[in-house]
DNA sequence: CCGCGCATCAGCCGATCGGATGACCCCGGG
DNA sequence: CCCGGGGTCATCCGATCGGCTGATGCGCGG
């Protein structure tokens, strides 16, 4: 028997998951949480052996975020990412706040029970295109920005200047601008309209 | 009664909606199909009463075409249009292809049987973030670019300077400007990196 | 014929960017 | 224990950008 915490901001899809995952006998849904917080507060009072969390939660916190939180608790679930993208950004976030899985969503109901039992067993399960690309990412095929160079590119992609980065992100505009230097670099442009077209391309970015 | 045939990609969302519509007395749901094409050939089999439209459909053709599609066909359903994103392109392209309505799927399950039946009876139902939308467009900004200016947001997802877009066009810097200056009114952005950001995911630009 | 949208061009100016250089801190591994 | 990677910060400066105002020419439709 597998104890589950569900996590989205969609009714239907919270509905979906609940009709489905109703029909496997040895997995019993605990509760559901239609946002980060919630999600985080539940699986402290409930202490479900998996939680089924989606990365884009509208208000609040994202499901990134969610999921630092709940790997942080004491005892912690694990964390399986049950999302719609598979983009790289994304998937390095996740992965580093501690997810234990990435699923996408178009995923099959069995291999998503499949998933769900590894995970509850802190087995790691990542749907092939997801595999696909942390693989191609291990062949060095594309650069590899680190976790706050990320950051900074999803602000530029806002279109924001330096110093509403600086701001958003809490550091100085200095550090922004060495940021955007090495990922220049590593992007293979000057600018930083080339920084997020090649972004987009490359799905680092979401789009 | 009304009978509704289902369209989207992700099995956990089918089941949601089916799982939802089935506690609906005078809802009955004929079908589902988890691809653009199959959905067009169940419409014209089984003459559902509504089509619920997911707009991105993974592989094949996406919702919008296969709105073009059903709505095409002798003797039409209404196609209700239910996705996640309220952004204008979406809006404006599902709209033109015919939709009946379009509604966000963090949408109320009651808002949702409503729409469903009002959507039977030809009349239109908008979610309040694309209502919204839909009547700002209406007054006045309409994200229309002209061909020069797509030529302009090509080479500027290059990366290239406002010089050297001059060049490439056989133009004069000035106009490079100019023409940028109206690029960022109509996208609603007051940068390069936003404009490109914007373009690409409004698919404007090839990705 | 006149208005209007589109494309073209000019000059000005403050704000911002991009590059270069050097520095400090923390942490994990050899 | 020292090295290196990642993150942070500072300063300087020339190049570029973005906003503004204004102007010309052209084609199309009322």
């Amino acid at each position: 028997m597998t104890t589950i915490l569900l996590c989205d901001d969609h009714v239907v899809v919270r509905a979906g998951l609940l009709a489905l995952l109703g029909s496997e006998p040895d997995i019993e849904v605990l509760g559901e949480a239609g946002s980060g917080e919630e999600a985080v507060a539940l699986a402290a009072k409930l202490g479900p052996d998996v939680v089924l969390m989606d990365l884009q939660l509208g208000a609040g916190i994202d499901g990134v975020e969610a999921t630092r939180r709940i790997t942080a608790l004491p005892n912690p679930p694990h964390v399986l990412v049950l999302t719609t993208y598979d983009t790289d950004a994304d998937i390095t976030r996740a992965i580093n706040a501690g997810a234990t899985g990435y699923l996408l969503k178009a995923e099959r109901p069995e291999d998503l029970f499949a998933a769900i039992h590894s995970a509850a067993q802190g087995h790691t399960t990542l749907s092939p295109p997801v595999a696909n690309r942390v693989m191609a990412q291990m062949r060095g095929t594309r650069p590899t920005l680190t976790e706050r160079e990320l950051d900074i590119l999803g602000q530029l992609a806002r279109g924001l200047g330096n110093r509403e980065i600086a701001r958003a992100l809490f550091i100085s505009e200095a550090t922004v601008k060495t940021h955007l230097g090495r990922i220049y670099d590593k992007l293979g442009v000057d600018t930083r309209a080339g920084a997020v077209s090649v972004a987009k391309e490359q799905r680092l970015l979401p789009s």
